[in-house]
DNA sequence: ATAGAATGTCAACACTTGTACACTGAAATT
DNA sequence: AATTTCAGTGTACAAGTGTTGACATTCTAT
């Protein structure tokens, strides 16, 4: 909490992890826009910070989201109309997310012989890198409120049509449509998730867990692809 | 809400369902311990028709619980010690329905030459016959407090392992270690429960969208399969 | 019959919640 | 230089929250 001594009346937001400036005696002037968008992030990050703690997305409170980002209740209106809105902004930031890992995984390097494998370590690290955002979508996915469940299932439908044309491009599988494609990475965007999941609740110290659960993810990629090429045998 | 003339600081737990029997001036003598798993019922009952419309189980409050079981708040606290402890119940709860549908599905009409799609078809069904159930087991997997997803965790791991018992039993995909049938009956239930979401969701009168969702489903799962059982010759 | 446990009731508490209203002061526009 | 905009402020309110404590009635066991 900051306790405002001079009670200017007017309070710059604190970001949770202090690596806002100050606001000293000697402030910078800053636009008047990009201090908007700063609250904002603010209140975004916020209210991922309150998820990784108590529960899930719904059960979190306009106020408390407000407290957290360091901004009185009202002024949360300045950003959003309510709750809903604020989580469909975050659905669209794990969007990009989401498609961020496609791009990075386009370029990267392309290990032939265990492909799959180093897929898997690398989506783990990413999951990770990015705890709050799958923690969100993964767990919004199914729970949330119905226009948030719905945003999230269209990204995600985004995610795996583009995943299918990437698939195609990589001409791994050829000779199968682009619908069995889609299909086929729906299944494998469910698996992914499911992991997402998984790696998250992972108690901390604990490598031989992480291990076995990479390895059954491996396992699991490998029955689909197996599948995958087999089906396009069988026409 | 019942209106209780002569406040006698009494009130028989109504079920929103209004199967149970008036509380006339005859009543039935009912003993003690049936009286109160009726309202344990009607608790757990009301949670979950609360959770069919707004959102999820982890923005429902004790009142609005007990208001719905047509029940004081205080009650509650002779049932359980929280919410917490009545979403474990109806883990519990979702626990055996799933197993419930092994047990009809191992003494079902096993039509051999469409298996996967009579399955679905059957699967769908009974997803629609206990929609709550699924659809708090499927939504507080990823999103609920700790404790419950632990629970839920378990619940479908348990699950999972019967079915690869079933498997096992049924002498389809003979050759695999029972580690690796576990693994892909874990595929398998996370697509299942993938599906469930997929089936709840489903606008209402779009006979066109559920055959869409039962094919896609039932090619995904033959993907599996076809997967599965080249898995089997590669050792 | 009588005592006790159990299952419910009501009233009250100290909080938190979402939202409305009137405000302030700096940035942007004129 | 004067004016307008607008992202922030504080106060307030009605409604809902979890939980406690003191009763009431009824089943059950002594």
């Amino acid at each position: 909490m900051v306790t405002d001594v001079l009670n200017t009346g007017f309070e710059v937001p604190i970001r949770g992890d202090a690596t806002g400036q100050e606001p000293s005696a000697r402030d910078e002037v800053e636009s008047r826009g990009s201090r908007k968008q700063r609250t904002r992030e603010a209140l975004l990050e916020a209210a991922l910070r309150l998820m990784r703690e108590g529960s899930s997305f719904t059960g979190l409170s306009l106020r408390e989201v407000a407290r957290e980002a360091g901004v009185v209740p009202t002024a949360f209106y300045r950003h959003f109309r309510g709750m809903d809105e604020l989580g469909l902004a975050l659905v669209e930031e794990g969007g990009v997310t989401l498609r961020r890992l496609l791009r990075e995984a386009r370029r990267g390097p392309v290990d032939f012989t265990d492909m799959i494998r180093s897929s898997v370590l690398a989506y783990k690290r990413y999951v990770e890198d990015n705890r709050l955002q799958f923690l969100f979508v993964a767990g919004e996915r199914a729970g949330g409120s119905p226009v948030i469940r719905e945003a999230i299932r269209r990204e995600v439908t985004h995610f795996t049509n583009e995943m299918a044309q990437d698939l195609r491009a990589l001409n791994a599988l050829p000779g199968l449509s682009t619908a069995t494609l889609q299909m086929i990475c729906g299944l494998v965007v469910n698996s992914m998730l499911n992991a997402a999941i998984d790696i998250l609740d992972l108690p901390p110290k604990r490598p031989d867990l992480e291990q076995e659960l990479v390895e059954n993810f491996v396992r699991q990629l490998r029955v689909i692809f197996l599948g995958a090429r087999q089906w396009q045998e069988q026409g």
